[in-house]
RNA sequence: GCCCGCGUGGUGGAAUGGUAGACACAGAGGACUUAAAAUCCUCAGGCUUUAGCCGUGCGAGUUCGAGUCUCGCCGCGGGCACCA
């Protein structure tokens, strides 16, 4: 081989890593004389969408740089991979297209796997799996049941997104504008019973672990902590005037007592019992109820939805001064599900409160006020942080100067001594309702019988597996709703306790169920119990958990009660409880998006391939302009989306990961650019030709070879310190560098080929393909993967001599060349006698002089 | 609307509170070549030129010293419980 060939190098090594089983991880129980440490490392399994995306790429390529790495320092790794292959897309495209989810997943399974394969992850493949499959979603079904005998899952009525044209539930992502996607009906929120998760037993424990998690982001751990939202406040009770029989009461609960004595009216939510008893009996009501819960379920939505209130007419009586009587409205705003569904408003210090208080043309009174500084309370209300000190003027308890926070207390525990209600803890964490009302989905194994009530299937029972077809007659997905629901001879069963005609549970499980435990599953993937105790006490915890920002606290919370939840249940060990011991985020990739306009302004896309670009304008083969929408997150409708398996084929795997990893800091999003691969293939092809074209005659010459070796040791030292905190630009940097230095280096062909060799090994997480053929031609012993990672000598990391920059006033004037170890006294000295600083000192003496040993000088004039 | 991030040359980005722009891309100039490709070498934040001034989204502040810390804005991105 004359030159560098990707297509040549890739297939063949792949090969020698397969035959070798370099990347099967081994059983726990084959272990029992291993005194290699285990290391579990895991990125974010993908949804097999079709084809794999750049962003999968970069990825899984992250991953694999920590799972070669830790290989070859000494671990047993497990790198498993599978799909998380229940969802939507499966239903939709069966919509649209006709077909099956479970021909159309597989099939794309099929072809994703096909893609990811020439990149050479070091993947134990064996561990494969799909959440679709029958052997992963009975076992879920077996944990089902389990949580369900132990009181972790429970039934109650929640909201959806209704469709009223559709007649089906449709996804936060299906209603658009507050209309169904495909009705175009306005959507109205609806209730139904459904499963549930008690994950809300576990607020204070999931917020009270966060704190051990060290090695995850302080973000998602500060994410997840305000989703959990532990608040303190006061709950107590609003005695009515004028209410129907039985709700003599209302409880309110606030985090603001301390503004008691501002309130100016009480607010309850469309779905509280009251006002569905005055629904019941009022038809202007019931029209306000309609009227309230249209539009969509997301919190969102509702935060953003005008404001309305209604008058019922009812009145409560201020607990502190029972000649104050406040108006009862029913508020759009209100939530059910936090609280008790009531609260009171005080205008004065929200802005809710306030925009709904000039609605309704409601009293708007001060509590407290800046203690400095006027404010107009009527024009707009003052909200001060909780932590800012200010001047109570409608004092309940404390001190008249004092903070929210120390009001707030102060006021609970003066309600508590007056019999006016109770100081609680409250979370805005709610229980995680399970049930979906689709067909691609694990089924739900219960049975509803008429005599029996909800009746869990026996396990032996287990799987309850999808139906294919309807009695030979292929299942209906053209047709909104859930198929299982007009399947006869799949929802119609005998009951598991009485055997008398029953109906299936219809209702499958939200796929974050199936992401929950799927990191557990992978210890033993065919087990035939959820886990296999062994294994998951040997490979858990995950070591190294990779994946999106965007699964900060769903995903990731979810996985941290089912891990809590499997462990009760008897599928985890204790030591599981958190079941990953460091996280990373990485960023997306993004590309410019290129668009047109059409004869009615709509716009068009381009594909990249497509266009043209000449200084920083895009054109179409046409000559027609198009406009460039930078870094947009890819998306397949904007046509953006960059295929990897072009780059594969044209530059080849080693290519492509290497510009993955390369710039972009890990974390942060990075563009994806044509001429980056360019530049990326071209650099590998000149590490190539280093190992290649080593002139063996070169004789050794004694300082230029230690200058080499220094330089050895020195980018050993820094490309593994930026392998293990996930500076993997900055250890490319650092190769570049080290490259630079072994291609201009005089060194003999001695010192020339160790160089080159650690530089092979060095790049061995990130391009394994070139590495391990630079290792061949450069005589190494075995697969390069199996070689011990390299250790860099730290007598040859120092310098002699540093340069220090010196400072006059905090601006750099000059520089001087010092002895590392020289004293700071002697630096001083040596600096004051600098030219430039005499000039600018002219004479005078300096005010200060700061010397930062081995860092920096600077004169203060 | 609420929660969490991010913002540095033409571009991607580097920088334990200590020389802002490492390392690359694109660019310019040169070498090699009949020519091109490939490769190699040199230059390069902006404005002025013996030297200096201005520069890390904007405005304040802390500090001997701020891209980095604090406060207030602006812009962009992620999440908001049925997208995964």
């Amino acid at each position: 081989m004359s030159r560098y060939s990707a297509a040549e190098i890739e297939p063949k090594w792949q090969k020698a890593w397969e035959d070798a089983n370099v990347f099967k991880a081994p059983l726990a129980q084959d272990l029992r004389d291993s005194d290699k440490p285990k290391y579990y490392v895991l990125e974010m399994f993908p949804y097999p969408s079709g084809r794999i995306h750049i962003g999968h790429v970069r990825n899984y390529t992250m991953g694999d740089v920590i799972a070669r790495y830790k290989l070859s320092t000494g671990h047993n790794v497990l790198h498993p991979m599978g799909f998380d292959a229940f969802g939507m897309p499966a239903e939709n495209a069966a919509m649209a297209n006709g077909g099956h989810p479970k021909d159309w997943t597989y099939s794309n399974i099929d072809t994703m796997v096909a893609q990811m394969k020439p990149l050479g992850f070091g993947l134990d493949w064996s561990r494969m799996f799909a959440t679709c499959d029958p052997e992963y979603y009975g076992q879920q079904q077996a944990l089902f049941l389990d949580f369900l005998a132990k009181d972790l899952v429970y039934r109650k009525n929640a909201v959806v997104n209704w469709d009223p044209v559709d007649m089906t539930v449709l996804a936060n992502e299906q209603v658009e504008n507050g209309r169904g996607w495909r009705s175009g009906a306005e959507v109205e929120r609806r209730e139904l019973t459904q499963w549930f998760f008690k994950i809300s037993d576990y607020s204070e424990e999931l917020l009270e672990a966060l704190d051990t998690l060290d090695n995850w982001p302080a973000k998602v751990k500060l994410m997840q902590a305000n989703w959990i939202g532990r608040s303190r406040g006061l709950q107590f009770a609003f005695s009515t005037v004028n209410a129907p029989e039985h709700f003599d009461r209302i409880d309110v609960y606030t985090t603001r007592p301390d503004t008691l004595a501002g309130a100016s009216f009480v607010g309850i939510s469309p779905d509280h019992p009251l006002a569905k008893e005055l629904e019941a009996g009022s038809a202007e009501v019931a029209a306000f109820c309609a009227e309230a819960r249209r539009g969509g379920t997301t919190e969102e939505a509702i935060e953003k939805a005008e404001k309305m209130g209604f008058d019922t007419g009812i009145r409560v009586r201020h607990p502190f001064d029972t000649a104050w009587e406040l108006p009862v409205y029913i508020a759009n705003f209100i939530l059910m599900d936090y609280g008790t569904g009531a609260i009171f408003g005080c205008p004065g210090h929200d802005q809710r409160d306030h925009d709904f208080a000039k609605k309704y043309d409601l009293p708007i009174v001060e509590t407290f006020a800046p203690l400095e500084g006027e404010i107009d309370i009527q024009a707009a209300p003052f909200v001060p942080a909780k932590t800012e000190k200010v001047r109570y003027t409608r004092l309940i308890a404390g001190e008249e100067e004092q903070t929210g926070e120390e009001a707030v207390n102060a006021a609970v525990d003066f309600c508590e001594s007056n019999g006016v209600g109770h100081g609680v803890t409250k979370f805005r964490l709610r229980d995680w309702g399970l049930s979906r009302q689709r067909y691609w989905g694990c089924p739900i194994p219960v049975v509803h019988c008429p005599d029996c009530g909800v009746v869990p299937e026996k396990k032996e029972n287990l799987p309850i597996q999808l139906p294919y077809d309807e009695d030979g007659t292929p299942i209906d997905f053209s047709i909104p709703g859930n198929p299982l629901d007009r399947h006869p001879s799949w929802r119609d069963c005998a009951c598991p306790e009485c055997g008398q005609p029953a109906k299936r549970e219809t209702d499958t499980m939200d796929t974050f169920v199936d992401s929950s435990w799927y990191y557990t599953r992978f210890t033993a993937p065919h087990a035939t119990t959820p886990t296999d105790m062994a294994e998951a006490a040997y490979w858990m915890n995950v070591d190294q958990y990779i994946g999106g920002i965007e699964h900060a606290i769903l995903h990731l919370l979810y996985s941290r009660f089912f891990s809590r939840a499997m462990q009760i249940t008897g599928h985890l060990p204790e030591s599981a409880k958190e079941p990953f011991d460091a996280l990373f985020t990485q960023g997306m990739v993004t590309h410019a998006i290129y668009q047109t306009r059409n004869a009615e302004g709509r716009p068009v896309y381009h594909y990249p391939e497509e266009v043209t670009l000449r200084d920083g304008k895009g054109y179409l083969e046409d000559g027609r302009e198009v406009e460039i929408i930078p870094s947009a997150k890819m998306s397949k409708s904007k046509n953006n989306v960059v295929d990897p398996v072009q780059i594969i084929q044209q530059y080849g795997a080693d290519t492509a990961r290497w510009f993955v990893l390369s710039d972009s800091p890990p974390e942060r999003d990075v563009e994806w650019t044509a001429s980056g691969a360019e530049a990326a293939s071209k650099h590998l092809a000149r590490v190539w030709r280093l190992a290649a074209e080593l002139d063996a005659d070169a004789p050794a010459d004694a300082t230029e070879d230690t200058a080499l070796l220094r330089e050895m040791h020195k980018a050993i030292h820094d490309v593994t310190l930026g392998v293990e905190s996930f500076g993997f630009n900055a250890s490319i940097a650092r190769l570049y560098a080290f490259t630079n230095a072994v291609q201009k280096s005089k060194a003999g062909a001695e010192a020339k080929r160790t160089a080159t060799r650690a530089l092979a090994q060095l790049m061995s997480p990130m391009t394994p393909h070139l590495a391990e053929e630079m290792w061949q031609i450069l005589g190494g012993e075995g697969l390069v993967a199996h070689a011990p990672w390299p250790v860099a000598d730290e007598a040859m990391l120092v310098d002699d001599v540093v340069t220090l920059p010196i400072q006059i006033n905090g601006k750099r004037r000059a520089e001087i060349d010092v002895p590392a170890d020289m004293d700071k006294a002697e630096v001083e000295k040596l600096a004051l006698a600098h030219h430039a600083v005499i000039k600018a000192l002219d004479g005078a003496t300096p005010k200060k002089v700061i010397v930062v040993p081995g860092r920096i000088v600077n004169v203060v004039i």
